[in-house]
DNA sequence: CTAGGATCCTGTCAGC
DNA sequence: TGCTGACAGGATCCTA
């Protein structure tokens, strides 16, 4: 499920491969994943690929620019004469023969091939005047980027939805713009807070926190490549899961906590699954944050939240370690 | 106004 | 083996 930093892989990727490059033409399947005039993207030249969100925004030479949202599924793909690339929903597309059932649009350059293939269809293309995309209803309601946020103007927000659990806060995305489930739940999980915790009910502290652990967590994650072609297929060919390379709750339901060993567990929260360490997380401890760690000192729930200082915490918990749990290596 | 549920869509997988 | 239903979850729409 492209998040952020998958959309901002999607954007480096593709930046050095279609950047000036012409369009001659492009092939949309009929449908809502194409929205706008074709022709009005037929033989023009990318000049800039920028990304709000999880939105990524591809401007033209002839003031059109279009506006991809991979939503859930949504992948791009690029087959150039000299090079390869994928991301977004990591899936057999990444490498499968292209165009295919789930390609919904094909953009023809003059060396190579672009697709946008979304499986569910719930991602879109959309063609617009340049001018006009800030105007997007989706662009215009957008809140800032994790890194361009304050903590207390997210406490703020968070106050404005104090009975909202903080999770629906995380991925309203006119709160804070890029946030989806699993950075989410690695950023709750990060903050040692429980996702069902009201909004209202965190302290300035604990948001910063969670605020803190979105950027890490997700600039891990672009630093490491996103979901691409590089990060799902491994070197041995098999087909990974990128979240490996840093998730320590998301999708690990079953497996054990990296910091206290304890079972991560399942719930669903604001309507979506997540994740959770029960001990790291527990729900109420919010409630009496401060005095009461310092009354009883080092609780058991305390001895998670020891990564406070990022010195201890390595970065990727890589190299062969057990973190490669059910993926066949046979 | 907010919170929460249904909705869109297709592929996968568990269970019968 | 084959069918059915639950599930995946980003954003929007609708309801209370």
């Amino acid at each position: 499920m492209p998040e952020l930093p998958e959309v901002e892989s999607v954007r480096r990727g593709l930046e050095p491969l279609i950047l000036k490059k012409k369009i001659i033409r492009a092939k949309p399947e009929p449908g809502k994943c194409f929205q706008g005039e074709a022709r009005d993207i037929d033989g023009a030249t990318v000049v800039g690929l920028r990304r709000r969100g999880k939105a990524l925004i591809v401007d033209l030479d002839n003031r059109k620019s279009m506006l991809i949202h991979l939503r859930m599924t949504g992948q791009l793909i690029w087959r150039g004469d000299h090079s390869n690339f994928a991301a977004g929903h990591p899936s057999k597309n990444f490498t499968a023969e292209l165009p295919n059932s789930q390609t919904r649009v094909e953009f023809d350059f003059e060396d190579g091939k672009l697709f946008f293939n979304d499986q569910r269809k719930f991602g879109f293309v959309k063609v617009l005047p340049t001018e006009e995309v800030e105007q997007d209803s989706f662009i215009a309601s957008l809140g800032k980027e994790p890194w361009d946020m304050q903590a207390d103007e997210l406490y703020q927000k968070c106050q404005r939805h104090a009975r909202a659990p903080i999770k629906a806060v995380l991925l309203d995305q006119k709160v804070i713009a890029g946030i989806g489930n699993i950075y989410a739940d690695e950023s709750l999980f990060y903050a040692s807070v429980h996702p069902e915790t009201r909004a209202g009910e965190l302290s300035a502290l604990q948001v910063a926190k969670i605020l803190e652990g979105a950027c890490k967590v997700m600039q891990a994650s672009i630093d490491s490549g996103g979901s691409t072609m590089a990060t799902y297929i491994k070197p041995d060919g098999s087909t990974g899961n990128y979240l490996e390379l840093f998730a320590q709750v998301f999708r690990r339901d079953g497996e054990t906590c990296k910091r206290c060993g304890t079972e991560i567990i399942k719930l669903r929260v604001a309507g979506r699954g997540t994740h959770i360490c029960p001990a790291c997380q527990k729900q109420g401890s919010v409630n009496k944050p401060l005095n009461q760690e310092r009354k009883t000192g080092m609780k058991s729930n305390r001895t998670c939240n020891a990564n406070t200082s990022s010195k201890n915490r390595k970065q990727q918990p890589d190299g062969g370690n057990s973190a490669i749990k059910g993926v066949k290596s046979d």
